[in-house]
RNA sequence: GGCGCGGUGGCAGAGUGGUUAUGCAGCGGACUGCAACUCCGUAUACGCCGGUUCGAUUCCGACCCGCGCCUCCA
């Protein structure tokens, strides 16, 4: 088995995975606020800790990846209260949304996706043992971690206390023994959502809901924690606050960060208004396109997201599934393939989830499967879909992809088969100009054909690619 | 101000103490009725200055530039 390395956002360097029982690797992903549809940015690392995923799965019998929705906030509140709709309804109808348009990229559903109103008593009796501890106090209706508690807050994000209060821009609560205190328990008004816990009716703060639901259903000290690089401070360092000061013990091994995506060199963000939804990038894109592009960059780079990376990654996957397509006869790959562990996609993708050595060793593959002959084909082509495979691309026929798209005014195929049938047969009495206007004709409509020994084949080029 | 990350060929993007990343685009060929696909060949690189070394894009130090975080954020 080849050794899996993993960049650890807390030694700042590459290290061995060594699990706490490799029986059950324990995974968690930071997920989404349901109160809108989620951008591009957010899909990053829903589709890097997929990869992450499908690799634990390969190199270990029994992973457990748990993804939370968070369905109780501020701006959930506020986005309920402007859009005169009941909190649970907005909820549900963007969860919904959400795991459409992750299956649409690709992304296989995680083990357990537990929600954070299901676990307020978990967080109260969290909150619980951190007051008891003495590493929480209630003021004013709140409860408060006090950081001042705890010697070892800042360790991941690699900064003392004295250094973040120096530059911080936020008015400090009145209710707080330190400026650096964090919410654990809000007080809610009548208006508010709220819930009954021994220091009134309140909701949790934001950080609270992940520990709860780790210690519920994954344990106190994990092996993965992931999630983009701006949870760093405050959210994962509150976490391993509340983690550690509740149970005593470690929390997380190994600490997972994401780079952003840009826009024009500058991030993309909700608060910047700069963001592509991912719905709306489907409308245009097949999802597997979004994917192999938030793939072709290392995770822990920043992207820029264009419509040139885009095209980019759409005529990567063509050229891949013409391989797959072959340029005579079909070819079956061959059966009870399994791709071996030192196969290069495989080390790659061990050597801390290189997305883009893994997708060099695709190419390479394909390379080798468009010059092999007829006895090689099976066994390249089933390497190809195995090796892709690990990394969720190239999971469609290759003539559903060539063929996928076409709006409501499309041609239909039997309608391209018929003037495909035509020009065959002007080619056939060499009336080339007949057989050129055909061509042509579909071409205005956005169907590409191409001569094969095995006949015309056709297939929808999107109207955007120029 | 504090802390962190990064600067690779026209573009995207890996990697390495000494021999080709890879893809796209370019150039030259082969194939093709036209085309597409594919194949063969080919040019272009490691921000700047020092240091260590037989040898540095790769290690160390300074500098320049860009980006991010410092309690909304994937």
């Amino acid at each position: 088995m080849p050794t899996l390395t993993l960049h650890n956002t807390l030694s700042g360097r590459k290290e061995t995975f060594n699990p706490v029982d490799p029986e059950r690797i324990t995974l968690y992903v930071c997920g989404p606020t349901v109160y809108n549809y989620v951008h591009i940015g957010n899909a990053r690392p829903v589709v890097a800790f997929d990869v992450l995923f499908r690799l634990l799965k390969r190199l270990y019998p029994n992973v457990v990846y748990a993804r939370n929705i968070t369905d109780i906030d501020d701006k959930i509140i506020q986005a309920a209260e402007e859009n005169d709709e009941p909190i649970t309804a907005l909820t549900q109808r963007f969860t919904v949304a959400f795991e459409q348009d992750m299956a649409a990229l690709n992304a296989q559903p995680p083990t357990i996706t537990p929600h954070a109103t299901d676990h307020v008593d978990d967080m109260v009796a969290m909150i619980r043992t951190l007051v008891e501890k003495q590493h929480a106090y209630a003021a004013e209706g709140h409860v408060l971690f006090d950081v001042q508690s705890m010697p070892e807050y800042g360790r991941l994000s690699k900064r003392s206390l004295d250094d973040m209060l120096a530059g911080a821009r936020v008015e400090v609560a009145p209710y707080k023994k330190y400026a650096g205190d964090f919410v654990l328990w809000k007080p809610s008004t009548d208006e508010q959502p709220g819930w009954d816990s021994p220091w009134g009716r309140g909701r949790p703060g934001w950080h609270i809901e992940c520990s709860a639901m780790i210690a519920r259903h994954l344990g106190p000290l994990i092996d993965i924690h992931g999630g983009g690089q701006d949870l760093i401070f405050p959210h994962h360092e509150n976490e391993i606050a509340q983690g550690c000061c509740a149970h005593g013990t470690d929390y997380v091994r190994y600490w997972m960060h994401n780079g952003y995506i840009n826009i024009d060199g500058e991030k993309m963000s909700k608060s910047l208004g700069n963001f592509r939804l991912v719905r709306e990038l489907l409308k245009h894109y097949p999802g597997e396109v979004l994917r192999f592009a938030l793939l072709s960059a290392h995770y822990r780079s920043p992207l820029n997201f264009s419509e040139e990376l885009l095209q980019h990654a759409r005529a990567t996957l063509d050229s891949l599934y013409y391989a797959l397509l072959g340029r005579g006869a079909q070819i079956e790959p061959e059966p009870g393939y399994t791709l071996p562990d030192d196969h290069p996609v495989n080390l790659a993708l061990c050597d801390d989830l290189n997305t883009p050595e893994a997708i060099s060793e695709l190419h390479r593959i394909a390379a080798q499967l468009n010059k092999a002959g007829d006895a090689d084909k099976p066994r390249l082509k089933a390497e190809l879909l195995a090796a892709a495979g690990l990394l969720g691309l190239l999971t469609q026929t290759p003539s559903a992809w060539f063929q996928q798209g076409g709006g409501s005014d499309a041609l239909d195929s039997a309608a391209i088969d018929a003037l495909i049938e035509e020009r065959s047969a002007a080619k056939k009495g060499r009336d080339f100009s007949r057989a050129d206007a055909i061509r042509e004709q579909l071409e205005r409509a956005g169907i590409v054909l191409e001569d094969t020994r095995e006949g015309t084949r056709w297939s929808r080029r999107p109207a955007n690619t120029d």
